[in-house]
DNA sequence: CAGGCTTTGTTCGACTGTCAAGCAAAAGCT
DNA sequence: AGCTTTTGCTTGACAGTCGAACAAAGCCTG
């Protein structure tokens, strides 16, 4: 039960039964100040969330996969059909008996405002409450300018792009961040950004409480990226790892079904755990032989430009592997070995079920897995990689 | 004033009408199946918790830790003090107005059976519902010898410390095993245990189903002591590694709280993770560099006999540092910076908010932990380590 | 095609856990 | 002795849940 008040309510409106009408004054959620009105929620996030998955589509179904009873069930949806969250969207073929109704849910009842705000790029949309994108830009924007001047920026794009989506501000009901270093999600603040600078202890969600009204959910890149996939395409596996090769290199963990932030929320940081036999390898945090300075894509096209060919960052270096340079190609293999080592690592301790690599150089995923697969299936136990899957990210 | 009339005690104020008898038979946890009668003990799991852990004493104390209203906590203390696992304690010095009731576990209300299972020797208890032992045993013992034999054994040993206990099997709330390989938690099989032949998928809460009906819980022996250690000293802490270096080397998870297993039970393997810059070194797992077999007991005291010391197993290692042997300690100071190079990746991965050394070699930890802090300080990144303390266990 | 069967959805009374408010008890303080 | 403060207990109300009965809407059988 989320606190706050308790409508009194008393019998007024009553129409007589027992409880089942109930004040119209309650209601669900976790923000205390929605104003919207309506029975109860209370206990409709689970019914929620099986419809909108297509786990169970009819009230029956949903009564047998929570356990609970079917008058309760329909009083769920109820709630949920008078919020329209969900609606009826005709029958289905009976099985002998009286056809059942087949919920949807109802992903036009709200809208979502997402940003991805990178170094140097960002990504922006406005989405439906399914995550179907609705309107999207991409735009150069520097995250060095500081929080005030990039949240206005990316305040006035949410602006345009809701016009554009043909939504109202009323409509958002949720708005989400990823941003490129580590971030305390509980309270929304960077955390001593490496390449951040002016956002530490920055509170992003306060900066929007007076724009929206709405929850804001502030995390690093790769989290946001873990949980995406996980919730995409492995729903089913609880322990995952998701690996961003791009100029540098992250990992989100999802662990229980759940994003693992560690204890500073600095979880994943795998970018700076040493790779064997390459202690002549400077990296910028200033130890050697840091993974990232290894194989991460900004080291790669750095080595590419020493040996005279043209690249100036990590999409060059996925231009010419496509192009088919052998140079390129071995180079990308080996960087794969490279991870592949830490990685090895990482599943010894961690024991995911699946590995998705994903970032700039995840698009040349298979010089990069090749080169995964071979290390971590050499250097991890059986038992671990039994049915361990390291798959591109989709 | 609108008090008015209100009945004051309508007369038979005790009595205890109604259920408050109820027998000892019923009992808390996890079963919803238990049949026995008295008063509900719906949600009053979390208040036990707290008093138990001794977090808050009194109903006041309760209310206010949990948010609950006072009506709420005396009926759900009420529930506790009827099933005898609460029992009031006398009352407590007055802070300006009524005295409150002190509230303690009962910690006789019931007992429980622990075996740690090694793989040559086990330890047996019985211990109250606060872990106090009442009564132990240890004893040499082959796990390879298979489970029916083994488990034969413990049960015969099991019974034999309930009677110098004085308790009864009816007494017996449950059941703990630690066993030294992965184990599936959910249903308490061993899952390719590398040095426990015979063992593998046999299904020990099975065995003792028959024998006694109380929740069979087997883990991992090296998540219990993380669990423990978590449990006695790190409430508060939301992340931990428990690292135990005996002969081997492996860790226990405490992610979010709670053991993290991984997808096969594999999760902590950190023995076969590869150490840099000692491809010599061949492991008993068939690959080369691996801690184990660079920093684990017995790698020690083999490399302790080769140059002409008596050193048969780990404990002879920690008694030569004990008594101050030069190459001893050294060599145990190379193997903390050998671990503490695995552990630098993991926190990186991590990022634990502590770090606790223990098994036998834990027992000799200013030498190992030098070498500990001092790599994982270098190796792993300043906002992981910022709040990183790594322990010895106790 | 009527009647029976099956499955689904709805209604209704009952029960349980919770809460707020008031009352009683037991101290310290003036 | 009075007053205040803190604690514990009692009571009536309410929200969410359940089980049982009932209604609806299709198949199947004779």
């Amino acid at each position: 039960m989320p606190g706050g008040e308790r409508p009194k309510d008393g019998g007024a409106s009553q129409a007589g039964a027992g409880a089942s009408q109930a004040g119209a004054a309650s209601q669900a959620g976790t923000s205390p100040s929605q104003t919207g009105s309506g029975p109860s929620l209370a206990g409709a996030g689970s019914v929620l969330n099986l419809i909108r998955t297509g786990d169970a589509v009819t009230r029956a179904d949903l009564a047998r996969r929570t356990g609970l009873a079917r008058s309760t069930i329909a009083q769920r949806v109820d709630a949920l059909l008078a919020h329209e969250l969900v609606y009826e969207a005709g029958g289905s073929a009976s099985t002998g008996g009286r056809p059942p109704t087949v919920l949807a849910f109802n992903h036009r009842a709200g809208v979502v405002l997402v940003a991805d705000l990178g170094a140097t790029h960002s990504r922006l949309a406005v989405s439906d409450l399914s995550a179907t994108p609705l309107a999207e830009v991409t735009a150069d924007m520097d995250i060095g300018e500081g929080p005030e001047h990039v949240l206005g920026w990316v305040h006035e794009q949410f602006g345009r792009l809701l016009k554009k989506a043909g939504r109202k501000p009323k409509d958002v009901r949720g708005i989400g961040l990823g941003v490129p270093g580590p971030v305390a999600f509980s309270t929304g603040q960077a955390v001593n950004p490496p390449i951040m600078p002016g956002w530490d202890g920055f509170s992003i969600p306060g900066w929007f409480a007076g724009r929206f009204d709405v929850p804001v959910f502030v995390d690093n890149d790769v989290n946001i990226m873990a949980l995406g996939e996980h919730w995409t395409h492995w729903r089913d596996t609880e322990h995952l790892l998701f690996v961003k090769v791009g100029t540098g290199i992250g990992c989100g963990i999802v662990a229980n079904r759940a994003i693992h932030r560690g204890a500073q929320g600095a979880a994943g940081d795998i970018g700076h755990i040493r790779v064997g036999g390459h202690d002549d390898v400077v990296c910028r945090c200033g130890n050697t032989g840091c993974l990232e300075a290894v194989a991460g894509g900004g080291a790669l096209a750095r080595r590419l430009r020493e040996i005279g060919l043209d690249a100036a960052n990590s999409r060059d270096v996925v231009r010419l592997v496509r192009s088919g340079d052998p140079r390129a190609v071995r180079m990308v293999r080996e960087a794969g070995r490279s991870l592949g080592e830490v990685l090895a690592a990482s599943v010894n301790f961690f024991n995911p079920a699946v590995i998705v690599i994903g970032g700039d150089l995840g698009e040349v995923h298979e010089q990069l897995l090749a080169g995964v697969r071979e290390v971590t299936f050499m250097r991890s136990l059986p038992l671990a990689t039994r049915d361990l899957s390291s798959v591109p990210s989709r």
